[in-house]
RNA sequence: GGCGAGAUAGCUCAGGUGGUUAGAGCGCAGCAUUCAUAAUGCUGAGGUCGUGAGUUCAAGUCUCACUCUCGCUACCA
């Protein structure tokens, strides 16, 4: 493999919404941080990219729901991940934004490349617009009667009561949901990156050419949206905050985000160029740079199939190497969740541990997600801090030095002969430095930090098998020898470990004395020069104890606890209706004579139910979470006068009445002691 | 249902182009050892490699079917 004059490597842009938690920092920003590390280690030329993005819809509606400006939302987030980031030492080059003025200008321009040079599909449609609220509606945000069921709270993409799809224009009465108010149509015209046409020009091609060099989950998520043939996708929105679209006659409309966030690794690089007084565009535009995306799997598609669309339509643009997406991390065996409160938090666990960044970093990058979802608790934590960080790593340094201590006083003893076990042992030591470079350069970091690791697991041997205490009285020539090679891998440690865990770098270079190295001199046996003062031994690393392990798993429960209650009945009331109309409703009590799954469905139950009319067929999607013989011989509720419904081939007649809680969970409302059947319920 | 990824020791995971007794770390058991935060070193137990077929002299490794888990998507709410 040639080695590339320079590298551009980018972390995708946060969502300036909200503050980071582990699974991000395992995801994509930890991996990069790791690559980079040791790319500036070997010397080369790195660009570590990153910023905020801080654009699109989420934000105003948040904005909007807390009554301040857009910019406040953004600005507070960025200040705060740009922090967390500092704190978990992932070194960036910049931390950009998209709000900044030479991002707009930067996304601004290649928007205006690609239109002049006619890449873009041009569409005019007449799109809803809410003149009260002084925007376009998307077709969501639009209600009214369906045309072909009348059902009248219809949304404009889609009927919920037959399952039409529909465009909002069929809507016959179609309102505004966001002001009530009647909209008026408008023309509007938006620009389409023709993304089918690149699937059979060149995008489907180059995909096929990375089948081996790239990871199996991301070339497998590619192939399967190319399986499903690309659409054209707007690259423009009607919205006030993001980047203006530079065309004229083009008020309020702004480049969707998904076209302007990753324009942002370049403004970002720009931005750092000019810093630096470096060129950025041979960053960017060079075939000598190899450019390489760290994501989480949920970013796949844009930056393997759409952001290379937009670098290849512009023209003057690399396309990246490889992008390693890691899968997702889970927490003490659950999904991480922000809505419900699930997570560590960057900012939390540094304020709480502010000497354990280094632990959570190695946690972190022994449990990445490579290959698939992987789970991080604070039990693993502890042990790999006790048994890994403080017992091999920390227990050969502090052996190390110890011994330097009471046998030389702190001075780095002089080679004498180099018996044949210590040639092995500095191979070994050299054997581990290149598997180490191989693994990174793989993008296998999980294997990388163990043998990382293994560096230590050398010297404990080393020095178990050399047993230097028992020796000085006879012969402390070799003494001397054991030491000084115990001390260069000590030094070794120091380089190897940077990557991983750059603060017990530092703190161990202390220990020795020295500065910082070139990963070159990894495995030598001649880092150190005799006569050198080491420093007094320290520990490297201190003890977890169990009971930090119980209250952080304590604390996670009771955030989580919390957060339930706070959310618990916050379904808004429906807007009061007349006593005419809810005697209309007529619901009776059933019982279900039969019960069995439909097939080729996740949720679907097919029920047959006694309702004293009659006996008839009724649809329920309760099939996760009740088993056909559970549910029957059950007395239910059932809205008998509802108009009969298709579903799945199946004709529905009625709705079984079931209470869900905010955590989805399903349960029937049934009479509590039997009764008769058909008995009415008002 | 469609598409994708995964299923290997108690736990977390490695196992290019198929080839002798399937590996690592942690955990567990025994032994050794004391320079070290009872830390370390050695040895060992433990696996029908999801299930069932097939290709092959030979399959964890290739093919097909099936089961389960996760994600996207559809349907449903």
């Amino acid at each position: 493999m040639k080695e590339p004059g320079r590298y551009l490597v980018t972390a995708a842009l946060p969502y300036a919404n909200g503050p980071l938690h582990i699974g991000h920092i395992a995801g994509a920003y930890l991996p990069a941080d790791i690559y980079v590390r040791y790319l500036r280690l070997k010397g080369r030329d790195v660009a570590f990219i990153c910023g905020s993005d801080e654009h699109g819809v989420p934000i105003t509606l948040r904005a909007r729901k807390e009554g301040i400006s857009p910019q406040k939302i953004v600005d507070k987030y960025h200040a705060i991940n740009k922090k967390g980031f500092e704190d978990l030492g992932i070194e960036f080059d910049i931390y950009h934004r998209t709000s900044a003025p030479l991002h707009h200008k930067t996304a601004s321009d290649f928007f205006r490349k690609l239109y002049e040079d006619g890449e873009f599909i041009e569409k005019e449609e007449e799109q809803f617009f809410d003149e009260q609220e002084n925007q376009f509606l998307a077709d969501r945000y639009i209600v009214g009667t369906c045309p072909s069921c009348g059902y009248d709270q219809a949304y404009g993409d889609q009927c919920e009561q037959c399952g039409t799809s529909l465009s909002p224009k069929e809507l016959i009465n179609p309102v505004s949901a966001l002001s009530g108010n009647k909209p008026q149509l408008r023309k509007t015209k938006h620009w389409y990156l023709p993304l089918d046409r690149y699937q059979e020009e060149w995008l489907e091609e180059w995909i096929d050419s990375h089948q081996n060099d790239w990871k199996a989950n991301v070339y497998g998520q590619c192939k399967s949206w190319l399986n499903q043939k690309l659409h054209p996708r707007a690259v423009t929105r009607d919205l006030e905050w993001g980047v203006p679209v530079p065309v004229e006659d083009t008020d309020s409309k702004v480049l969707y985000v998904w076209f302007d966030a990753p324009i942002g690794y370049i403004s970002a690089t720009r931005a750092w160029a000019e810093e630096k007084g470096k060129d950025w565009e041979k960053y960017w535009k060079d075939e000598d740079t190899s450019m390489i995306h760290f994501i989480g799997k949920d970013n796949i598609v844009f930056h393997c199939l759409i952001f290379p669309s937009m670098l290849k339509a512009h023209g003057e643009y690399i396309l990246p190497d490889n992008v390693p997406a890691n899968e997702f991390l889970n927490l003490e065996g659950d999904k991480l969740s922000t809505s419900r409160n699930w997570a560590v938090w960057v900012n939390e666990f540094v304020e709480q541990f502010p000497d354990k960044i280094d632990v959570l970093r190695y946690t972190l990058a022994a449990n990445f997600p490579e290959q698939k979802d992987n789970d991080f608790t604070w039990k693993d934590f502890q042990n790999r801090n006790n048994n890994e960080l403080v017992a091999v790593m920390g227990n050969f340094i502090n052996r190390a030095l110890v011994l330097t201590k009471k046998y030389f006083n702190r001075q780095v003893p002089e080679v004498k002969e180099l018996t044949d076990y210590d040639r092995v042992t500095l191979e070994r030591a050299r054997a581990i430095k290149n598997d180490l470079e191989d693994r990174i350069e793989h993008y296998k970091f999980r294997e990388a930090v163990k043998i990382a690791m293994d560096m230590g697991r050398l010297g404990n041997k080393y020095l178990a098998d050399t047993e230097p205490w028992s020796l000085y009285e006879k012969d402390p020539g070799r003494v001397a020898t054991v030491l000084n090679l115990s001390l260069q891998l000590a030094a070794s440690i120091s380089i190897v470990i940077e990557p991983f865990l750059p603060f017990t770098a530092e703190k161990l270079r202390k220990f020795l004395n020295i500065s910082k190295l070139d990963w070159g001199l990894a495995g030598q046996s001649n880092i150190l020069e005799a006569g050198h003062e080491v420093n007094k031994p320290q520990h490297l690393f201190q003890k977890v104890e169990d009971q930090v392990v119980e209250q952080q798993v304590e604390k996670l429960q009771e955030a989580r606890r919390k957060k339930e209650q706070q959310e618990r009945g916050v379904e808004p009331a429906k807007e009061n209706i007349s006593f005419d109309d809810f005697t209309r409703l007529d619901i009776r009590v059933g019982e279900i004579l039969e019960a069995e799954k439909v097939p080729k469905t996740r949720k679907l139950m097919k029920l047959k139910v006694d309702t004293g009319l009659d006996t008839r067929t009724v649809v329920a999607g309760i099939a996760e979470q009740f088993s056909p013989e559970e549910v029957r011989g059950r007395q239910v509720s059932i809205a008998v006068n509802l108009d009969p419904r298709r579903i799945k081939g199946i004709e529905s007649q009625g709705m079984i009445l079931m209470a869900e809680d905010a955590e989805g969970r399903l349960t029937f409302l049934s009479p509590g002691t039997k009764t008769q059947r058909g008995a009415v319920v008002k």
